[in-house]
DNA sequence: CAGTGGTCTAGACCACCGG
DNA sequence: CGGTGGTCTAGACCACTGT
């Protein structure tokens, strides 16, 4: 008795079986390695089309949640591809994934006039002088994890103030209910770096310790940037992970 | 006057279509942010579906090249985007993509007895006692670049020798023609580490330099574990670039 | 409003895999 | 051989954008 895909609902059917399966699978319902039903006998199931199923599945495949055999069948992936999913997240979320508590701690907001770096990457006209910065304190578990530094171009005489911030705890959330961005798409450069005195004492480690330096430039919507963010993480306390296809 | 996709070429139509577009993209015919021919109007171009059509885009769209807005258009992606594109990539194309030269010198190769780590990462039976082992130092523009140490579990008897890796210049050509193994996906972890001695001695680097650790288990078409790399990138000459998405 | 991309259908043929 | 995924068609309607 498979859940039903409904055709007036809000979301499209094919996002709507998407769901469902990822639901069945995470749930343990269907095993690594185990076949799902095959496209044909999945159009009768839910009564969708063949394409719709298709595009159900090329979404589950690229969350790393299934894959297909030419001739064989669709098979379940085993656990650990599915975590370290490379997709656009924030910190919270970033934490909340790998089951660890997150925290912040909020160090600068405001206007300052943007350094070149900034103004290159947020595609700034040459007569801004202003534009929000942000410095916080990422904590994990309570402990320290990385110094976030994000800088935002808001509309004129807007902006957003220290006590929303901590109110909500989430930037993303103040930039979408007030100004309607939402971010869904970024580059992001990662390297290595050694931490000046400063930094090394915000994160309680020693002046020069190895730091992981991610670089992220953020589009909203109508592919506009909307943000620039530099985190520094603790080399001993955060590693990367992605799934690479060709 | 467009090229013509081909219906009996040896690449799918949007495959072929893609193609096309690409090259028109690359080659600047087509610059950032300029609208592409609507999905309608390439259908008469091109004299294919327009199902067939969005395919091609989609793919362009997950490399990278172009980006959709809905009720508007499709158009090009600036440039700086389409590098960096999360692709599962050997050194050497990796190298090439940065318009570096590569190469290599050979320190180690031959069987040994996997360490637990990697016994693990290339899911062993527990009585394999013998995998290959090829340890490299890679280099750029002729300048050390990192430490890559990789294992293989071959078919019995079977091995790949120094020379016959000299000749080809590259592990994966070898394990095609000869195993038909061909990569398809893999999972990456990238974190911060310290030279030892003996690293930062091949590197050309001080003891104590900050290194990217980048660990790779990489899959062929069955979705067998075919590799386990790990490379050791002098933190001041590499850096990770990614394009997330929502 | 006309034009764009987003979703969906019902069918077709091909290439690949296993018994 | 039958069943699987891979590609492709010709159409349809919807949701969004601009003027």
């Amino acid at each position: 008795m498979p859940e039903i895909v409904d055709p007036n609902g809000f979301l499209p059917r094919y996002y709507q079986l998407a769901n469902i399966l990822r639901e069945r699978i995470t749930r343990g319902e269907l095993a690594a390695h185990q076949p799902i039903p095959s496209e044909r006998q999945l159009e009768t199931i839910y009564s969708v089309s063949r394409t719709t199923i298709r595009q159900a599945i090329d979404l589950l495949v690229r969350q790393g949640f299934l894959y297909r055999e030419h001739g064989r069948g669709t098979f379940v992936s085993p656990q650990k591809l599915q975590k370290g999913i490379w997709e656009l997240t924030s910190f919270t979320e970033d934490m909340r994934r790998r089951s660890i508590t997150p925290g912040q701690k909020i160090l600068e907001i405001g206007e300052v006039k943007p350094p070149p770096e900034v103004r290159s990457h947020l595609e700034l006209p040459a007569d801004c002088e202003r534009v929000l910065c942000v410095e916080r304190l990422r904590l994990g578990d309570g402990v320290p994890m990385g110094l976030q530094t994000s800088y935002y171009l808001l509309p004129e005489g807007q902006t957003i103030t220290r006590e929303e911030l901590e109110a909500t705890g989430s930037i993303y959330i103040l930039l979408q209910e007030k100004f309607h961005l939402i971010p869904t798409e970024a580059d992001e450069t990662l390297e290595v770096c050694l931490a000046t005195p400063r930094e090394a004492n915000l994160l309680q480690i020693k002046a020069g310790s190895p730091l992981l330096l991610s670089e992220r430039t953020t589009y909203s919507q109508a592919r506009r940037v909307m943000e620039f963010v530099k985190i520094l993480y603790r080399g001993d306390r955060y590693r990367y992970s992605a799934k690479l296809t060709r």
